[in-house]
RNA sequence: GGCGGUGUAGCUCAGUCGGUUAGAGCAUGCGGCUCAUAUCCGCAGUGUCCGGGGUUCGAAUCCCUGCACCGCCA
């Protein structure tokens, strides 16, 4: 089995932002929990390069376009590896790979004849060098420079897309979660209920020259999509090799304001060439800025590699997974972060794992104790660990991560309130409930060792740090979750780590 | 303008697609504990489920309509 993930290509005509690294760190979770389990699996991000809109960017950095593209998508990339991001693949539309195979494609299709040569017609501003519709102009005019647009011929590529509207349709019904939640799917269908058009791939290299040449018209080049979306393949080597193979059809991760392109002219695109649709695409919503709050200092914040260096890497992660309901729009602000870190990451887990670790050593001097035969609260929390695994391992492929994880801090809560009950330092003050005091510290400690290993996809880094402070060796870490996840694997006589708070109260 | 979405506690939002008395977290107040990162535990709440109309034995949920906000077409 393996299991193949994308996210979009990030377009390099600006920083990364928060928007990119949420994708970025939902696509990276996912990654690593299909590791856990044991599947095998590629992660590719990467860059989209080409376009106007880049060029532009470079004019105003003043560099040279190569040159300019090369510093932003190096800068994704190192938010990338700031975040934990754990890509397999970091592909760039400008690698010779990628342009090869754009080319290849492009001449299959033309060929199968996919692919005409057209004429279109309309009302043209050359400040913005772009077409526009009458209904967007503002009195006649163009919406930015206010000037009157000409009238303008241009012969373009076009993509016979029109032809697969029936088709794609029929793959809509057929296949209910294929474009998911449910929500996007209803648009999606929504937009397929006017005619498709068919799609124009191409632009004049009098107007664009920072492209891929069409392999049969040098006068042209690809404008975004059969340059874009056949990352998804170029990354695997497609059409040789056994990459794709082994790992089409992927899973797709996006963001709503691409769902056009993805869900319709990528499906078609794919039909036209012959191939098997992607698995699934899942779209998600986007973080909502209060305006009025977005002060420019903040705005620094708001980059990705900043709000990690000052809060955390996997604090921003878990923020994101635990804030937002997958595929809904929802609100971010620093002050939402910092609650969301103090009181579930420092006061509820962070701190039962202090208290329970410092029970452990206080007690019994750092070494895990020997469970004797469990009373009801004992099985409660072993049915409890059991039930929150289990729902865990449900809702994270289903992108219900919020849900998971709150599932998980329900978990987290009893073990918290199972201490106030059990009261060890009552026991410890009484000799013959030493075996009793023994097997509560088991259950927590153990308990711990299990949520250490859900939140491996989510927080790697202080996962681990729990496995050390437990004592875990690699040997009883390292393994798929279905092994990890068994009641009283934790060794009784083991040795446990001291170690700084995991999550730090952030004052404010 | 067209299409789609959202509106639930002071705040942020769940509510699995009609079914007990509408929930969680945060924030607030009171009480308890001392193992712990001043943490944890218990108790207390507060609601015109945006307004109006309809379907139904029954509506936060389905339908119509109005308002507000958001997104896409761009």
């Amino acid at each position: 089995m393996s299991y193949y993930l994308t996210t979009p290509i990030y377009y390099v005509n600006a920083e990364p932002h928060l928007g990119h690294a949420y994708t970025t760190v939902v696509a990276d979770a996912l990654a690593r929990f299909h590791r856990l389990l044991g599947l095998e699996t590629r992660f590719q991000t990467g860059t989209d390069e080409h376009g106007d809109k880049v060029v532009e960017a470079a004019v105003k950095a003043g560099l040279p376009v190569k040159d300019f593209v090369d510093r932003v998508s190096a800068r994704f990339r190192q938010s990338w590896d700031e975040l934990d991001i754990s890509y397999d693949h970091y592909i760039r539309t400008t690698d010779p790979a990628h342009v090869k195979v754009v080319q290849e494609v492009l001449s299959r299709v033309h060929e199968s004849g996919g692919i005409y040569f057209g004429e279109y017609g309309g009302l043209y501003c050359y400040g913005c060098e772009t077409f526009y519709l009458e209904r967007d102009l503002i009195d006649g005019r163009c919406p930015d420079h206010q000037t009157k647009p000409t009238y303008l011929k241009e012969e373009n590529y076009f993509f016979r897309m029109s032809k697969y509207q029936g088709w794609l349709l029929d793959y809509i019904s057929d296949n209910p979660d294929w474009i998911r939640p449910e929500r996007y799917k209803n648009e999606v269908l929504a937009f397929l209920r006017e005619p498709l058009e068919d799609l124009c791939i191409s632009r004049p290299k009098s107007r664009l020259e920072w492209g891929i040449t069409l392999p049969f018209d040098e006068r042209y080049v690809t404008y975004v999509w059969f340059d874009a979306l056949l990352n998804y393949l170029s990354g695997l080597g497609y059409p040789g090799g056994d990459l794709y193979k082994k790992f089409w059809p992927a899973q797709h991760l996006i963001a709503k304001d691409i769902l056009k392109p993805h869900a319709i002219y990528w499906p078609t695109m794919l039909a036209a060439m012959g191939l098997e649709p992607f698995a699934h695409l899942n779209v998600h919503g986007y973080w909502q800025l209060d305006s009025g709050k977005m002060s420019k200092s903040l705005g620094n914040v708001v980059e990705p590699k900043g709000l990690a260096a000052q809060y955390g890497v996997d604090q921003v992660r878990y923020f994101f997974l635990r804030e937002m309901v997958f595929g809904l729009d929802a609100h971010f602000s620093v002050e939402a972060l910092v609650a969301r870190i103090n009181a579930d990451l420092a006061n509820d887990l962070g701190n039962l794992v202090a208290r329970s670790l410092g029970m452990a050593f206080k007690y019994r001097q750092g070494i895990v104790p020997p469970p004797g035969v469990p009373n009801d609260l004992d099985q409660e929390v072993i049915l409890l660990a059991a039930r929150a695994a289990a729902d865990f391992l449900h809702n994270f492929p289903a992108l219900e991560f919020s849900r998971a994880l709150a599932g998980l801090w329900e978990f987290i809560g009893h073990l918290n309130r199972y201490i106030v009950v059990n009261a060890p330092w009552e026991l410890a003050k009484q000799p013959e409930a030493a075996a009793r005091l023994d097997t509560v510290l088991y259950h927590l400690l153990e308990s711990l060792r299990w949520i250490a290993a859900l939140l491996r996809p989510v927080m790697p880094a202080s996962a681990l740090k729990m496995s050390e402070q437990l004592g875990l060796g690699l040997a009883l870490w390292d393994q798929p979750l279905p092994q990890v996840l068994q009641w009283g694997r934790l060794l009784p006589g083991s040795t446990l780590q001291k170690g700084p708070a995991l999550f730090p109260r952030i004052d404010t």
